[in-house]
DNA sequence: CCCAAACATTACGTTAACGTTATGTTTATA
DNA sequence: TATAAACATAACGTTAACGTAATGTTTGGG
């Protein structure tokens, strides 16, 4: 509950390992880590909020590259309107690539169980009793 | 049509590339080509068909392991019984896995949504015209 | 016999997201 | 102060399913 945790209590409380956390400090995901001097890296508690959040999106089969381009947003508390507006074109934007996935997601389920039907009565047929 | 095919013809019929069917061949997907002495490889009908039955597990997203896992039943047993029994094992088992993704992204989406009707009303209050 | 296609064989490359040593340093506690 | 646990850094490894050179050999037609 404190501001102030090393990599362990991060990691922990985040589900992940210091490599990831690493990881996405290398690539951006997520802020290094302060430092005093040249000894160990201390967090906050946004950067745990940060690393749930982009936990949350990769349930969603987002790839990091993906997440990067909306997790600010996310974590961005904008004083004004305009801000604001600008976050809410982003969310309606992944909103609709949800609604997509979830379309084809869908139709992939339909084919699939129009297989295991095929598949059933072909052995319903071949085999009575 | 004969019983006797370069990998040109094969590839062709197939519709896969030479690579694909050495990579097929190299993991014990299909049969290695015959040859006589040194020289090039010559495949069978047999073969053909077996591509041909890939690429239709191959459009059901199974993996080539799972499609090693069930191929040569096609080509071994008569009937068909046990393979097909062994690919409704695989697809049920993708069934439940697609229905799991639905459910997070329908749990995504709403969560979404809620975020979106938040802002929504947050911009409606502070700038009701 | 010649030559262009077709074929064969290595072997490195690709993508994503970390895992896994290996080695050395810092911190907290007794 | 001693020392174990925690941390840091570097670099190679892993998975799937082939793509893509690079180089050399075989085959069929003229």
């Amino acid at each position: 509950m404190n501001g102030r945790m090393r990599i362990g209590e991060l990691t922990e409380r985040a589900g992940v390992t210091p490599r990831t956390v690493r990881y996405y400090e290398s690539i951006g995901l997520i802020p290094p880590g302060e430092r005093e001097g040249q000894g160990q890296h201390y967090y906050t508690e946004e950067t745990l909020a940060r690393l749930r959040k982009i936990n949350q999106l990769k349930k969603l089969r987002l790839s990091l590259d993906e997440i990067r381009d909306v997790i600010d947003f996310y974590f961005i508390d904008p004083s004004g309107v305009q801000a604001k507006q600008k976050v809410l074109v982003v969310l309606r934007q992944h909103l609709a690539e949800v609604d997509q996935k979830i379309r084809e997601y869908q139709q992939f389920r339909a084919e699939l169980e129009d297989h295991i039907e095929r598949f059933e009565r072909w052995l319903e047929e071949k085999k009575p009793r």
